[in-house]
DNA sequence: TGTAGGATGCCCT
DNA sequence: GGGCATCCTACAC
């Protein structure tokens, strides 16, 4: 049967790990989105784990189960996106079902689609590209048409990359309001990658 | 049915 | 570094 797209997608096995460890491993993979306008792709650099029960910081803290969270609550790898004030945010669906958490992607570092990508992002330098975890899915094309697809099949998936020389841990970003949950250290990045969010 | 508040980014000082 | 865009979700009446 003939490939017909241009990677290949990592087995429904790889989510099957806990949320810290996927959080990680998720670094280095590629990250790819197909659209009819094209394929655009970048390698994950950064990443935050969100673990619903007891996480105060996470939407789905305390087993809250809406229409929004209810993808959590079913099994790793699926795609959880929501809207933030004029932007859409990616999650990767982790932990068994039943256990809403997940992982979110903040950043990610162009690899292919350059150009369609600064078309969507209106001419940015390629620095300020896919640096943030806003900025990338407008770059790569994710909306909420994604929500609840798997990552593991087009038109939205996940691909082995590079392992990262050296990964860095610490507190996750824009959660100030989350009590002592806003000290975990469970962002994790790329160590001195450019395209890390900050 | 009304309203308060974001897992952000960009533009202005 | 601070304010605001802008809209959907959650939750209080």
């Amino acid at each position: 049967m003939e490939q017909k797209s241009p990677f290949m997608p990592v087995d429904k096995s790889f989510f099957q790990q806990p949320t810290l460890q996927l959080a990680e491993a998720l670094l280095g993979c590629l990250l790819v989105k197909e659209t009819e306008e094209g394929t655009a792709a970048g390698f994950i650099v950064e990443t935050e784990a969100y673990r619903g029960p007891m996480d105060r910081a996470a939407h789905s803290f305390n087993n809250r189960r809406t229409k929004r969270t209810e993808i959590m609550f079913h099994e790793a790898g699926r795609v959880y996106t929501y809207v933030m004030h004029t932007h859409c945010l990616v999650n990767v669906v982790s932990a068994e079902i039943g256990i809403p958490e997940a992982v979110l992607i903040r950043a990610v570092e162009p690899y292919e689609g350059v150009d369609l990508m600064i078309e969507r992002r209106g001419g940015t330098s390629l620095k300020n590209l896919t640096s943030g975890p806003g900025k990338l899915t407008k770059a790569l094309g994710i909306t909420m048409e994604d929500y609840g697809r798997c990552f593991d099949e087009p038109p939205l998936y996940i691909v082995r990359g590079f392992t990262p020389k050296d990964i860095s841990a610490g507190p996750r970003i824009g959660i100030d309001n989350s009590g002592e949950a806003k000290e975990y250290p469970w962002r994790f990045w790329v160590t001195g990658n450019a395209f890390v969010s900050r």
